[in-house]
RNA sequence: GGUCGGUUGACCGAGUGGCUAGGUAGCGGUCUGCAAAACCGUGUACGGCGGUUCGACUCCGCCACCGACCUCCA
């Protein structure tokens, strides 16, 4: 398989082709959660995309360090970097351990992204358990000329640093600019610059946590542990850095100052940004209030539901975008998202029930390798379903007679599918009735030869009112040319 | 205010200088005892105004509206 992979590399806005610094090996970065809170399907969607990358990136051949790191701590409330940081907030409100917050809700966490069926990054690195990597990066940052203490806290110098690098090429922001902009703050007056950024900051005497160091007992600033864990597993240059867009400043541009600085060379080689999930056009946020947790949508106990929704139906939902573009949440566009995907999983059922023909009438591999353009483009999800649709109506139309596969043709579509849609795409079967589901099947064919009998003396009644009484029960029955088919729900 | 992005049919959402995206919903048909599924067919879609071009939804300019970032944020 000879590919050509390209991605949008956030760093110089295009397409570029992807290729590895030491192939077949690729590391890779993304930005975890602050795990102070339950995951919204905000959370969703850059765990999905990475995964996505993860997922694709093995397939091709390569093998995949990928780290994702855990916040637990750090991470400063508000401006300032004055005020708690928000994992110790919660932790006073809830009267709990700061490690208990982190514990709890990285559970929720981890069970969420099990649902969601992304795979376990190879590491997962926690910001607390890295404390004496990030004090020895500020060192190097401070040997380097680049941060100075004040009062056993330690800032970044931007304004020395952009006179020899460039500070805000990630997001395109001019020094300048964002020297004027900056809003007064309080507390700002130990930095040389309103632009400056703590690597450390002195822990007032209440604060939790809180470790010991060369300048102060304190704790390390939040885009510290990003560079400092990512050198440490993946080395001082590596291949591709993920996270939401709304990470791009100041967190990604100061990882980037940061780096630099310590290591005197650019750290990250192609940077990949998702975009937002939206609602009521505004972007889905804890921080604005308007978020949905997973468990809720899971569940479909939130208002703004009208039903619940499979983690499939999720996944295959934020699939059908590119990942680069916002989407917005609406009842009406998950219900379109559920119906697509049951679609897509039943005709990969009905291959198995294809009967071979002397001939295709399709080209298969043709479709294979137009899937395979489509994810090469940017990881363009939304085109690859298109294709796979188009292999859907194929399926369909052989199972109706109407088109014909030989029996290599029959292999080749459960290869694709099944490479495409369960290892590619990540999606899954959603588990049937997990309890009793042999004894199940056994009632149920039972049920079926009975009402068969019904139908051949034409006992129609009879055997509508089978039919029916299983619709309530919550079984579906489809009278197909093979016989009666049947389905828990709809 | 600065930087960046968006505006596609009932809804979601791709894409391209001329060729059907796809999904969902709707309508008509085939099949079927009925129903469902499936299949076939179907819809003056590209924010507005100019410009470039043989031809623009696609390129350029202006305008309008929306959003993201500039503070924690996936």
């Amino acid at each position: 398989m000879d590919h050509n992979l390209q991605i949008f590399n956030s760093l110089v806005r295009e397409k570029v082709p992807f290729e590895p610094l030491h192939p077949p090996f690729v590391g890779l970065y993304v930005c975890g959660p602050t795990v102070y809170s339950d995951a919204h399907l905000g959370h969703a969607r850059p765990a999905i995309t990475f995964d996505l990358l993860f997922r694709y990136l093995t397939h091709l051949g390569y093998k995949v360090r990928y780290v994702r790191n855990i916040t637990d701590v750090g991470h400063l409330e508000n401006d300032a970097d004055e005020g708690d940081d928000k994992i110790q907030k919660k932790a006073k409100l809830e009267n709990l351990e700061p490690m208990e917050v982190v514990q709890k809700y990285m559970d929720t966490f981890h069970r969420n992204m099990d649902q969601l069926n992304t795979l376990h990054p190879s590491i997962e690195p926690r910001a607390s358990g890295h404390i004496i990597e990030q004090q020895e990066l500020i060192k190097e940052i401070i040997d380097q000329g680049y941060g100075y203490e004040v009062n056993g806290s330690v800032y970044f110098d931007v304004e020395k640093y952009s006179k020899r690098y460039d500070y805000g090429k990630l997001s395109g922001r001019v020094l300048e600019e964002l020297i004027s902009c900056s809003r007064t703050l309080e507390g700002q007056d130990e930095k040389r610059n309103p632009c400056d950024f703590a690597l450390w900051k002195k822990a007032s005497p209440e604060h939790l946590m809180k470790w010991p160091s060369p300048w102060s007992e304190g704790f390390p600033g939040w885009h510290l542990e990003c560079s400092a864990m990512s050198i440490k597993y993946l080395g001082e240059v590596f291949d591709i850095h993920g996270g939401g867009m709304d990470l791009k400043f100041p967190h990604h541009e100061c990882e980037i100052a940061q780096s630099t600085a310590a290591l005197g060379k650019e750290s990250v080689r192609y940077w990949m940004h998702n975009n937002m999930i939206s609602i009521n056009g505004q972007k889905m946020a804890r921080s604005l209030g308007n978020f949905i947790t997973l468990d809720q949508l899971f569940s479909g106990d939130h208002k703004l539901l009208e039903q619940a929704y499979n983690p499939m139906t999720i996944r295959f939902f934020i699939l059908q975008a590119h990942y680069r573009s916002t989407m917005d949440f609406s009842n009406e566009a998950l219900r379109a998202a559920e119906k697509g995907l049951q679609k897509l999983m039943k005709a990969m059922e009905t291959i198995e029930r294809l009967k071979p023909a002397k001939e295709s009438s399709f080209d298969i591999e043709k479709l294979s390798d137009k899937c395979y353009e489509a994810m090469d483009d940017d990881l363009n999800t939304p085109v690859l379903l298109s294709h796979l649709f188009e292999g859907v109506r194929f399926i369909n139309s052989v199972a109706d007679g109407s088109e014909t596969v030989t029996a290599t043709g029959i292999e080749t579509l459960k290869k694709l599918f099944t490479g495409f849609v369960f290892d590619i795409l990540g999606l899954q079967k959603e588990l049937a009735v997990n309890t009793g589901e042999e004894l199940t099947g056994k009632l149920m064919k039972i049920i079926i030869d009975l009402r068969q009998d019904t139908k051949e003396r034409k006992d129609w009644a009879m055997s509508d009112k089978i039919r029916d009484n299983l619709k309530e029960a919550g079984v579906t029955l489809k009278d197909t040319k093979e016989g009666a088919m049947w389905e828990v729900g709809e």
